[in-house]
DNA sequence: CACTCATTTGGCCATATTGCCAAACAACCA
DNA sequence: TGGTTGTTTGGCAATATGGCCAAATGAGTG
């Protein structure tokens, strides 16, 4: 693998990765319903708030979401809601590796 | 956030965490052209077998993939190519903040 | 069985990630 | 200006990840 095919992964996986984290999958899927102010996600969430603005950090970094200060708040919201279609696909292979150590199927 | 409801995240978000880096990434794809043994994906990506061979694994164990040993190689094939879908989505976001940080998309 | 080839596992080290606390910032209010 | 609220940043300790080497395993061959 050439050096810039490596670093062509390598930012793909960088925004993969970016949801690659309970708390951070838990936001972006919390986002989908709408924007939401670091408050709200961190009562809901119930880590330390500068936990929660890290997360939403690596999220904007990675430009799954973005941020809009209003007065005293920041609101977050999806930047590419394409990113809720990985939720799907997540889901069946979860219930691939079940039905697979489960066994017992039919 | 309570404890039933983080574990289904965490459990998501593994899946997903597993697609997030350059180099599975790019197993991944490569897998979407058809089932590959170790060694020939050890020759695409030029680092050592043993790195390789526990990138898959964490693949296997994510769900993504499978693996069938055949005589003396290992043959490993996509088993949710759902997850193709995510290039889509990744290179969108990637495209969304080039244009934002570039700006000059004229 | 001894030997070889393909792959996995164990171990180690360097680096990255996560989460909390404390401190710094920013916007608003009195 | 000083105080309050909401958010981010810096720093640190614990843990996880990634990659290489060496050793172990497994299948096939003579």
């Amino acid at each position: 693998m050439d050096e810039s095919t490596r670093r062509k992964y390598d930012a793909r996986a960088r925004v993969i990765k970016a949801m690659g984290h309970g708390t951070r999958l838990f936001l972006v899927d919390e986002l989908s319903r709408g924007e939401r102010c670091v408050c709200e996600l961190q009562a809901l969430v119930g880590a330390d708030m500068s936990t929660i603005s890290k997360h939403l950090a690596v999220l904007r970094e990675a430009g799954i979401v973005q941020d809009e200060k209003r007065g005293n708040q920041v609101f977050y919201s999806l930047r590419c809601p394409c990113v809720l279609n990985f939720f799907a696909c997540v889901e069946s292979v979860l219930r691939n590796s079940a039905s697979q150590s489960g066994a017992l199927v039919g």
